[in-house]
RNA sequence: GCCCCCAUCGUCUAGUGGCCCAGGACAUCUGGUUCUCAGCCAGAAAACCGGGGUUCGAUUCCCCGUGGGGGUACCA
């Protein structure tokens, strides 16, 4: 029972970096490879030498690899196959099913400047395959005049049975005899990629919504050529919020951007799969490998979806939430370096701290940077106070110096240093002062982090550890003192208890 | 202009003729919980583009509009 093994391609032009739209094509055709355990298959077509760049080459590659989509076969170049797209060409006009065009593309261009004058609707007029005899043109070419080979469409209807959108049907009429090879040589897209899928023996093309006009061509060629037509699907685009095609205006499109901005790979995948893809159920947070077991073509949408980057910020968080510290370090840890907050080999020694500090931050942050801006009181010696922490809870730096001064003391005092402990103290002290315990919680949270929202005071106590948590408490008490000095008319002489001045 | 695709809350979507005066999630807004934030819990507001059919019955099927998108190259 011969049932062929799937082979998809994912086959991106280097006239650009990867971008959501590109990247969630390539997501659908590996997860519909690792599914049904076919082969994926990366192409680069640089067909356009003009626009296409090694630059941009890497970059997408890069792009795909940090998503995770690795491929089996490839990188393959479409440009090393022009030999192959000439003779199929070549094939094709022996076949009769091309013909040589020795119009000018200035007299092309006139014609159609003309028609739109009309306001007709322009379609190459067939001049030379039925206004040159065989002969006639076999001569001129042995003359050395230039021309191009175009497709002889024939009457009738090209149809396929697509995967997303069950039938779709083009006259033949509204098709155009096009070119396959131009006067240069060179290969024209249509006949390039129809060559190349044969060539690779892809069984099924999973492509954006903007190629469905191409398929009819190419379902042309395939069978001008003897062959049968792969399986199609055509996945609708993405947009962006103003439901206009996505561009640079939108925001963040290139898959690197994010990357950058500290999105974990697999919740950008997860994210991307969602858009234009349902399982039919309301789960939503899918790892890779689930994602994998289930995925279906039938669960793939018609209709284009905006992407909604709040959407994916929260789905980011969800996965930082749920991701173990261990699979979350090394990430966290690159960053940390590149923002000068610790050293790797210092990381490195104290590896189970470090995982206890990322669980403790990932589960606020929404990106890896919230976690690095949030370890740095816990790595690095100094830290700035945060204009807003300082104004909200060291309003009244004589106060807040004389009860953390009190709590510091106790604190230096204790035997033990765990959150139990810590707490009871803390709430003793609290008591002792005749204040609230928050009175001194948050003045405590603004001298250990420098900012008003950490996890719990406790926690940040025991995960920063005593010694470095007196130090930070000792720089506090300065900083207050100076605060003291520098606006000697705050009201320090506030009873206690009376209501703060606004 | 012509051809093609699409059409459920602001957004992503479930729904495949009755279970739907339409379910979930993000975002928004209430209230509760904790030392802050995140979270969590409870709740609110929010949609079947319009018109015709078909049918006992249409969000679901058909047609026509309308709207959005794509294509219309010797670009990919």
């Amino acid at each position: 029972m011969a049932e062929r093994q799937i082979r998809v391609r994912f086959a991106p032009s280097p006239t650009g970096y990867l971008h959501v739209g590109g990247a969630r094509t390539a997501l659908f055709n590996w997860l519909l490879a690792r599914r049904r355990g076919g082969v994926f298959v990366l192409r680069i077509e640089d067909t356009d030498r003009e626009r296409s760049s090694e630059v941009m080459t890497r970059a997408i590659l890069d792009g795909m690899e940090w998503l995770g989509l690795s491929w089996d076969e490839g990188p393959f170049h479409q440009a090393d196959g022009v030999e192959r797209h000439r003779r199929d060409a070549l094939r094709l006009l022996e076949a009769g099913h091309a013909y040589r065009c020795f119009c000018t593309p200035a007299e092309l261009e006139s014609k159609r400047a003309r028609a739109a004058g009309a306001q007709e609707a322009y379609r190459y007029d067939r001049n030379c395959l039925l206004r040159v005899s065989p002969e006639e043109a076999e001569r001129r070419a042995a003359a050395g005049q230039p021309f191009a080979l175009r497709c002889h469409v024939p009457e009738g209807v090209s149809a396929w049975e697509d995967v997303v959108h069950g039938r779709i049907e083009f006259a033949n009429a509204e098709i155009e005899d096009f070119i396959v090879l131009r006067s240069d040589g060179t290969p024209v897209y249509n006949l390039a990629v129809v060559s190349d899928d044969l060539d690779m023996r892809i069984t099924h093309v999973l492509r954006g919504d903007d190629h469905i006009s191409n398929t009819p061509k190419q379902i042309l060629l395939y069978r001008a050529l003897g062959q049968e037509p792969p399986v199609f699907g055509h996945v609708p685009m993405i947009l962006g919020p103003d439901g206009k095609r996505l561009s640079k205006r939108h925001g963040a499109t290139a898959i690197g951007e994010y990357r950058e901005q500290g999105l974990l790979p697999w919740a950008l995948v997860n994210f991307l799969a969602l858009l234009g893809w349902s399982p039919g159920t309301d789960e939503e947070i899918f790892d890779v490998p689930e994602l994998i077991a289930r995925f279906s073509l039938e669960g793939i949408n018609k209709k284009s979806a905006i992407f909604d980057s709040q959407k994916l910020i929260w789905l980011n968080g969800q996965h930082l939430t749920r991701a173990s510290a261990e699979r979350l370090e090394p990430l966290v840890t690159e960053r940390l370096v590149a923002a000068g907050i610790a050293n790797a080999d210092a990381l490195r020694t104290r590896r189970a701290w470090v995982h206890g500090l990322i669980d403790l931050l990932k589960v606020r942050a929404r990106n890896l940077d919230d976690i690095v801006r949030q370890a740095r009181p816990y790595l690095a010696e100094a830290i700035d106070y945060e204009q807003e922490a300082v104004q909200k809870h060291w309003k009244h730096p004589a106060q807040v110096r004389q009860r953390l001064a009190a709590l510091r003391q106790r604190y230096a005092g204790l035997e033990r240093w765990d959150e139990q402990t810590l707490e009871a103290e803390l709430r003793a002290v609290a008591d002792e002062l005749g204040t609230a315990a928050g009175k001194l919680i948050h003045p405590l949270r603004v001298s250990l982090t420098g900012m008003a929202v950490s996890p719990g005071i406790f926690e940040v106590l025991v995960t920063m550890g005593r010694e470095l948590a007196l130090r930070r408490l000792d720089a506090a008490l300065a900083a207050l003192e100076r605060r003291e000095r520098e606006a000697p008319s705050s009201p320090d002489t506030v009873v206690p208890g009376a209501p703060p001045a606004a």
